[in-house]
DNA sequence: CATTATTGCGGCGGCATTGCGGCAGGGACG
DNA sequence: CGTCCCTGCCGCAATGCCGCCGCAATAATG
């Protein structure tokens, strides 16, 4: 017996297809055509992952998800059409777990269920890579390398992105310079420790050009630096 | 016959998903969705170590903690959402032995309870870097170079931290300047001993800033100093 | 009580660390 | 080949930290 899962869409189209593929891959698949009407089916038939498109009529993913987190932690992916609806859902603090930007494929978004459930269910072991990193109002999605603070985007270099990476997913906690340089290139790099504090330099100042107030990079005098949540 | 674990979460995902790994470590693991089931399950099946979540329907960690610190020491390990959880109950003087902060990696997981029973298990002449030291409303975290009295946070240089340190980590425990200065320095740094006086002086005014009656730095007249609990 | 030893504490100068602007080499891309 | 961007590093200024000094306060000693 496989995983079962909700699939909340409006479309006719997508939810016949959707289902079809993800039956053929094992899953148990719960189809519902709007919010209210899949919140009522999930207290009967409790599911381990939700799909749910965020315009929908009555209710959308968004509402929809706010309640479903009002008693549970289920893991949720959502389906948004415009990469506007984007940070708009996940900027809000609302707290998807994934979500994937129509139109997409279908072994896309089985492979991020498959990620997703892995994340949720077996394994925080994944230390490479979290797939989404939400802490506060600073939003980083590494396969899409996408950052975002307070609803906006700012964009990355590679290195700047792994070391703020290595920095936010795991708040509170101190880093000194030569873990962070393990970040953002491998180990057994060679370079100036100075050199993090360049990145560390841009990477404030990007972020500052949205919020001057920024200061969640904190320095640890003789330490390194850690990430404020 | 491996360690007898009590894990206790109200998220069905968790629990099964880390009972697996913990199981595949060798750790024999009893599961329960809230605080009252486990406290009449510990009284049935005693453990030698809990990991707890903070917050659960029925009963939460912390209370569930104060029942079982009622009568006996159990090693406890916390899970908390937020960061702001962590002080709330540490700082309350429960009496967790560690925490994690979610998302955790079970790699994690399993190294804090490693470092827990062992700890829990030799106890007295284990100078292993306890993870978590908590001495009344004295609070540090060498991981997170976190310290707070009373709640509210201290912020320390290194030696200052390492001092402390030394001192917190054995209270009622004389330390004369010599180890004081191994503590904070490696050992065979030749400094004057009046050095050491100038870093007390400091922790203390430090903490004094939060609480104007702080004086559990004790000095022992021509001895040296210790750390009254 | 007088004397001596030890500690508290303010403060200061020197040293280390960090922030930041800037620059030049190099790679990506058109 | 030209241009743009990333990157590593340098150098200066600002800041933080530390070790020590000197004096007052306190504790031991007799």
């Amino acid at each position: 017996m496989g995983t079962r899962i909700a699939l909340v869409d409006d479309d006719q189209n997508i939810l016949t297809s959707v289902s079809l593929t993800l039956e053929s891959e094992g899953f148990e698949v719960d189809c519902y055509h709007d919010g209210e009407t899949a919140l009522r089916g999930l207290a009967r038939r409790p599911v381990e992952l939700a799909v749910l498109d965020i315009k929908m009529p009555r209710m959308d993913g968004m509402e929809l998800l706010q309640k479903i987190r009002g008693s549970s932690s289920l893991p949720v992916i959502f389906l948004t059409s415009k990469d506007d609806e984007l940070d708009e859902a996940l900027g809000l603090g609302m707290g998807a777990d994934d979500y994937i930007t129509k139109p997409f494929s279908q072994r896309l978004l089985i492979a991020r269920i498959r990620a997703v459930l892995r994340r949720a269910g077996q394994d925080e072991m994944d230390m490479s890579a979290p797939n989404i990193i939400r802490q506060g109002e600073l939003l980083m999605d590494p396969d899409r390398h996408l950052c975002s603070w307070k609803g906006t985007e700012v964009k990355l270099t590679v290195t700047e992105f792994l070391i703020l990476q290595a920095l936010a997913s795991r708040p509170g906690m101190v880093k000194n310079r030569d873990q962070l340089m393990d970040a953002a290139y491998g180990e057994s790099v060679f370079l100036d420790d100075r050199t993090i504090d360049s990145h560390i330099k841009r990477l404030r100042r990007k972020i500052r050009v949205q919020d001057t107030t920024f200061d969640n990079i904190e320095t640890l005098y003789g330490i390194g630096y850690k990430y404020r949540a």
